[in-house]
This record gives C-alpha cells, sequence and structure tokens, in this order.
RNA sequence: GCGGGCGUCGCCAAGUGGUUAAGGCAGCGGCUUGUGGCGCCGCUAUUCGGGGGUUCGAAUCCCCUCGCUCGCCCCA
C-alpha cells in the first residue's frame, strides 16, 4: 500500500476505462443535442446554504452526507451533493427564465459523504436534465422519454421504469398527516427503524424492508387515495402519455424520492444487474424550487443518471468496448541524426491527421519493433543514420502484406494516407 | 454511523508454524549492437498493508490499527 493514495470513495479513472466513459458522454451530449437542450456548467462548489434551502434541512444528504468547510472568509462552502439545485440557482442568478422556459442539461462530479459501495462512490458523476417553466404532463414524459431512449440507444437491457406520483404539495402534506396518525396508532407492531420514521420520514416507513411491517402496511392509508381530482388527473396523463410512446413502465406506490423539493410525478430507472445500489436514473417534478430559492413560481421537471452505475452495467455487457486509440504509424528510430529527425517526421504526419506514436526510447531496433508491434499500428517508419543523411524512411507495413519501401520523408504523409484510406472501408 | 468478507511484487496468484516466499502476465536485459509478433535464457518481494504480542522459530496464531470490498441506512 503506498503512502499516498487517493481519498475513499475517489476513484481514479485509468486510461483503459476512460473509453466506455466517453462514449457514454458522447451519446448522451448527442440526445441532447436532438431533443433542443442546451448543455450549462455550474461551480462544484456552492453557499452551504443553497443545498439546505433546496434539499431539505432533514434529507439525509444535508444531515450528513455533504462536504462541507469553511472557506478563508469564513464563508460556508459545500461541495455540490447534487445538480438541481445549482442549476436551479444558476437560471434565476442570470435571470434565465424570465427569457422563457429552459431546456437544460449539465454533467460532472458530485459529492456525498457516504460509505462507499457497489455503484457508489464519494465522489461520483451525474448527468442530468432539468426542464424549467415546463407544467404540463407532457413535459414529465418527454423528459422520461429522454432518459429512456439514451439508455437504449446505449445498449443498457434489463432497465425497468418505475413510475409513481407523489401528489401536489397539498395532497402531500393531507396524506402525510394521515399516515403519521396511523402509523402512531399500530406504533407497537412496526420494527424500531420504522417506529424512528414516523418522526423523521413517514413516507418511508412505506418502503420498509421489515416483512412484518410490509404485512402490516397493507391495511395502511394509500396516498393514492389522499390526491386530489386533479393531481390524479395529472398523473393519468403522465401515464397515457408513456404508453402512447410504448415505453414501459411498473406503477410503484412506495417509490418515494428522497429529496424534498419532488412533488407529482416520480420515477426511476433500474436494473437488477446493479446490486444493491440499483437505480440508474432517477427524478421527477419540483415544482415548488425555482420559488423556495428565490426566483418566480416556476413548474419543473428533471433526473439525473448516474454514471458510474451506468458505465458498470455497460462494462459487463460484453459486446460493448470502447475502440481503443490504435495509432496509424508508430515511428522507430535509432542514431543521433536520425532520432533528431523522428520527431519533426511524426509532427507531420500529426498535421494531416493520421494517428502518430513515436518511440522516443532510443532503445535498439528490436526493442522499438516489439512495442511497435504492441502499439496495434498498422504501419511503422523507420529511421536510421542511413536514412537519415538521405532525407527517407523506410515504410513497414507491420502486418507484412506489402513489402517494405524506401521512400523520400516528403513523401511519406501521401503514400500513408493512400494506403490507409484504401483499407478504411474494409476495417 | 453500524454489520460481513478480504489484504503475499505493477496485475493475477500458490503458500495455514520450521532452512533460500511457487508460478503466470506485464517490465527489463540477452540469444538477434537495423527489424516485431513465436521460442529460449536471465533479472525483478531480505519480505507477506502497518504496529505490537505468543513462540527456539510466523506470511501463516492472538491483539490493535489502516485500507479495500459487499451490505444496512440513504441515494444516482
Amino acid at each position: 500500500m503506498p503512502s499516498l493514495q487517493s481519498l475513499r470513495g475517489m476513484v481514479d479513472l485509468l486510461p483503459d476505462a476512460i473509453g466506455l466513459w466517453q462514449h457514454v458522454e458522447a451519446s448522451a451530449r448527442e440526445h441532447f443535442r436532438r431533443a433542443a437542450v442546451a448543455e450549462i456548467r455550474t461551480p462544484l462548489l456552492e453557499v452551504t446554504e443553497l443545498f439546505a434551502r433546496g434539499i431539505g434541512e432533514a434529507t439525509d444528504v444535508v444531515g450528513k452526507e455533504m462536504y462541507t468547510f469553511l472557506d478563508r472568509g469564513e464563508r460556508s462552502c459545500t461541495l455540490r451533493p447534487e445538480g438541481t439545485a445549482s442549476v436551479v440557482r444558476a437560471a434565476i442568478q442570470h435571470g434565465l427564465l424570465s427569457q422563457g422556459p429552459q431546456r437544460l442539461w449539465y454533467g460532472g462530479p458530485m459529492f456525498r459523504y457516504e460509505r462507499p459501495q457497489a455503484g457508489r462512490q464519494r465522489q461520483f458523476h451525474q448527468i442530468g436534465l432539468e426542464l424549467l417553466g415546463f407544467a404540463d404532463a407532457r413535459s414529465d414524459v418527454e423528459a422520461i422519454a429522454i432518459a429512456w431512449d439514451l439508455l437504449a440507444d446505449l445498449g443498457v437491457g434489463g432497465l425497468a421504469l418505475e413510475l409513481n406520483t407523489l401528489g401536489s404539495p397539498d395532497d402531500r402534506a393531507r396524506y402525510r398527516g394521515e399516515l403519521v396518525a396511523w402509523l402512531e396508532a399500530h406504533r407497537e407492531r412496526l420494527d424500531p427503524d420504522s417506529q424512528q420514521r414516523i418522526a423523521t420520514n413517514p413516507l418511508r416507513v412505506l418502503d420498509s424492508k421489515v416483512p412484518d411491517t410490509q404485512t402490516l402496511l397493507a391495511g395502511a392509508p394509500t396516498l393514492a387515495d389522499a390526491l386530489c381530482g386533479e393531481s390524479h388527473e395529472r398523473f393519468a396523463r403522465v401515464r397515457q402519455g408513456l404508453e402512447a410512446l410504448a415505453i414501459p413502465f411498473e406503477l410503484n406506490p412506495r417509490l418515494v424520492r428522497g429529496l424534498d423539493y419532488y412533488s407529482h410525478t416520480a420515477f426511476e430507472i433500474t436494473s437488477s444487474q446493479l446490486g444493491a445500489q440499483a437505480t440508474v436514473c432517477g427524478g421527477g417534478r419540483y415544482d415548488g424550487l425555482v420559488q423556495q430559492l428565490g426566483g418566480a413560481p416556476t413548474p419543473a421537471i428533471g433526473w439525473a443518471l448516474g454514471m458510474e452505475r451506468l458505465v458498470l452495467l455497460l462494462s459487463q455487457a460484453a459486446h460493448v468496448s470502447a475502440p481503443a486509440a490504435v495509432p496509424d504509424l508508430y515511428v522507430v528510430s535509432r542514431g543521433e541524426a536520425a532520432e533528431a529527425l523522428a520527431l519533426p517526421v511524426a509532427r507531420r504526419c500529426r498535421a494531416s491527421g493520421l494517428v502518430v506514436e513515436l518511440d522516443g526510447s532510443g532503445a535498439a531496433f528490436a526493442k522499438q519493433f516489439r512495442r511497435a508491434d504492441r502499439s496495434g499500428a498498422r504501419f511503422a517508419a523507420v529511421i536510421g543514420d542511413a536514412e537519415a543523411s538521405e532525407g527517407l524512411a523506410v515504410l513497414k507495413d507491420l502486418r507484412g502484406e506489402r513489402p517494405e519501401q524506401r521512400l523520400a520523408i516528403a513523401a511519406l504523409v501521401d503514400v500513408l494516407r493512400q494506403l490507409l484510406a484504401r483499407r478504411e472501408p474494409v476495417a
């Protein structure tokens, strides 16, 4: 164990893993582009109050998971634990919403101080969508569809969309009252955890994993029954919209999003192949948040997708492999004059768009050829002192399909481009 | 914060009380001082995450500690 290593839960992405990440990022970018969603980038560090107010003081995220510290000006700062609050803050701060509804996406690292486990790190990465200023149920459906299509396009199988409604804030408050009353009445038969949660987060009791508690809960009042007519109608329209798009979903009445700002539509996309942290994408409607953070009342819906979990799924799938960056040309040189010439040659080839790896080791030819072979390059340019003195290079086909060819360095680029162009359709 | 599992070379890994801690991959050097992919030869852990203890003797037993990992809680 080296004396200096990364902090717990802070993971290095090594070169071998990066291809998959770039693939996911490129795919997300393309899906957002097609859906006319603009990117927004906000700081990783915000005033603590933003999250305390936005996410909710009582939530686990704010209560015990934030990286919070005082900066040199004694201001309480927090490394963002999620993206929505920052995006909303930025939209308010820059008056974006007075220009009309905003379709925004973001991506990047988030920080939560939790025990790491499969699919969970302290620094993790999310890609998220926020549709600000959209009230209609159709925007809920569109937001879900964008996530669903992205995941489908990436080739992630075995996904399930779980759907619920939390009702309006009024519905929720009313239901919360009913539920707490009922739970109190049955307190003795609940497990200790659930008893605790009556006060802290009663809706969470519904999601208890204790079998006896679950049996008991069959008789509890349901949120569905507490919905007002309008909320009911709204949820029906979301379901119909998904059906019209042939996006399959399961109703999950126990699906309760943890952050305070959610209302009405809540959803998660989960995979059975992920271990305990099965949610790849989660989101919902948050009509009250913009106002709560000081903006004009603005309806909104959004989601966030966990990159680590998505990459985990993709790396499990045998067929998904990111293409490695294989050089077109590997430049081998030995001898003072030759080595001096090698970099200019490489540079000229690179300028024309070729991928060129330069062996600057000055090692024996045998060693350099060995590395050239391992690099996967199709061709090698060999420059020794004999060539250097005449301004030549030997072009060698590393798959042995063509005899070696001595040519002027000036001609190297053109010859290579021709040879590679001819191959391309085959590959 | 609470549980379970694990910690031998850059990676994989044998070894469970007794002289020098297997092997494979990768790396380096050589056979081949201008030609790779195959093959052969050689080199690379005084040391078993760290610290104490037991013992004539410990990678192997005990204690503490650090780290990794899976799960709980919660979430993406």
